[in-house]
DNA sequence: CTGAAAGCGCTAACAC
DNA sequence: GTGTTAGCGCTTTCAG
């Protein structure tokens, strides 16, 4: 089957159909002033009998020079809490009026920089980012771009334009605090970012942080070279278990990695939290099925994507913003510390 | 801060620095033929140089009229299995020089159809669509506009232009063998796309007729206004059993809901197999630090997605492609059945 | 191997 | 309320 080329009706075509000038018919399609109901009326059915389609291709380039495209980047696409950003950051976008543009930079600094020099050949009328890091090269092509960007995930207090984003230190400290208040001592970590450290690492920071102040540190820490998952979680835990069966307590970079580790300790008939507490990060779907609850922060990534977007949006519009929102989260206890 | 517009650098100013026409260096830089070395470097150094970024609004309109976009539309961007799709879609697009623009049309053929009019616009070099039906105007104008579109998800024996999917029927029939194998008799089946059925719906069909085959059907039907998660089958397992305690097996739309159904059993000290037997489908990477592995249908949402991007990237190419590709599917003896 | 001219489909600016 | 005139930054001819 053959590409052919139809289709091809523009705004010509329907002007001359309607009767009118181009001009005309643009400022109808677009909703702008200076035109009569009659004339919309007229315009709108020619659009509607010959099946006439935008070219907002033409449209960008031929007016403000930036599209209503809007670049979002997060690690993975098939992250659990990154697919919910995606999903609340595109709807409200797409309320907005804006297309999403994706990329997946799997944390790397230079996956990002040739996501983002790509990118913005596409002239964006704005950016979202998730990467807790950039290279020296995007950030100066963002800044001569000058262009909207909203950094996410991580707070960002010095950011290139915006941040949206969770204190992870702080969630780790926090963390740290409750379980030392129930009364472990001999606290292990694990964790799975050890080739690109991301935001978990930055948790563990504010943990040992808050332990260091009770002159303490981590018992034991497994870093895998892997990436975030249950069997991540399974495996870690096996490891440090192995390693040093004294631990009354694991912290985990998050929730997928605890609820792994959780299993774990389960197939080895381990009594949580008796035997062994464990703590998460960022609440996933299924803690609301698991036999106990899982002690986590729990985080809206809902939240912060709609954010995002919103902050993103109005300062593309000019409009006054805040270039740093904190996304709130939680400390939810539960039954497994 | 105010945006500024900078960045203006543009081609004739590349071109100018380097001594050499446009033409010479858009050559250049599309990598097309016609230059000599010395040439390459100089206009490659003045890119460098003055930061050149392509303008691809631009070139999109000067050229092919066809963009290099492409648009990819899947339930949910937070769903796992559509998150995998998209993550190996993205990756295989972005090898090609292709950019990915998403949606998300929540089982809605309105909202695709809203979607699929605005992608358009965008003049994509091709469309990847993963809803199950499709309304007619949809049908219609993408069968106007001739442009190359990959049904996904759904094995659709004759696609408006390329299919790429599971036979989700086949599956529902499979399973049912082997639960009819195992000597169940009593058969549930708990789903949760009653508001718009899913391919889960089609993968119940081929349950039936398999069913029907053995004078059998369903001893007992729940399903929800809901959208599948973890939560969802644990609380239709819940409805379900208390209506009818008898059932023996219960199947699945899919593994989140088999999984939160299996933890609702649990919860209430039932054995499984042994009192009750639980069928998924999809495989999720949680199945693997379960206690007990889970009977399902193991699908490779990466290789879907991959093969996806392939064909239509072959069609785009003018390449020749199957117009129907099946992606395997695997029945997975577990031990919950 | 290189360049000049034309034009893609739309919108901004300005006239009427 | 409506039309006219340019021109956005590239690429596609077609000449040299």
């Amino acid at each position: 089957m053959a590409r052919e080329n139809k289709a091809k009706v523009n705004l010509s075509e329907v002007a001359k159909a309607a009767g009118v000038s181009k001009m005309t018919a643009s400022r109808v399609l677009r909703n702008a002033s200076g035109f009569s109901e009659e004339t919309r009326q007229r315009v709108l059915r020619e659009v509607e009998r010959l099946g006439y389609v935008p070219n907002r291709i033409a449209a960008a380039f031929g007016s403000e020079q930036t599209s209503t495209i809007i670049g979002v980047s997060v690690p993975f696409l098939s992250s659990s809490l990154f697919g919910a950003v995606l999903d609340s950051t595109n709807g409200a976008l797409a309320k907005f009026g804006y297309q999403t543009m994706i990329g997946a930079h799997e944390n790397s600094s230079e996956t990002e920089e040739t996501w983002v020099k790509n990118i913005l050949s596409w002239r964006p009328a704005g950016l979202i980012l998730s990467a807790p890091r950039h290279s020296k090269a995007t950030r100066d092509l963002l800044r001569n771009h000058g262009i909207p960007v909203a950094e996410i995930w991580n707070l960002n207090t010095s950011p290139i334009d915006l941040s949206v984003g969770f204190n992870h230190y702080d969630c780790g400290h926090e963390m740290a605090l409750y379980i030392l208040s129930k009364g472990y001592r001999r606290i292990g970590y694990v964790g799975a970012d050890a080739l690109a450290p991301g935001l978990g690492a930055l948790r563990r920071k504010g943990f040992i942080a808050a332990l260091e102040a009770s002159n303490m540190t981590f018992a034991s820490e497994e870093i895998l070279s892997d990436r975030s998952s249950f069997y991540a979680g399974f495996y870690g835990t096996e490891t440090i278990l192995n390693r040093n069966r004294n631990l009354d307590c694991i912290y985990f970079q998050d929730d997928a990695m605890a609820i792994g580790g959780y299993f774990y300790c389960k197939s080895k008939d381990l009594r949580v939290p008796q035997d062994i507490a464990i703590a998460g990060w960022g609440s996933m779907e299924i803690a609301s099925v698991l036999p106990q609850r899982l002690t986590t922060t729990v985080v809206s990534t809902q939240a912060l994507g709609k954010a995002a977007a919103q902050s993103l949006v109005a300062r593309i519009r000019g409009e006054p913003v805040d270039d740093v929102v904190i996304s709130g989260t939680r400390l939810a206890p539960g039954a497994t510390v």
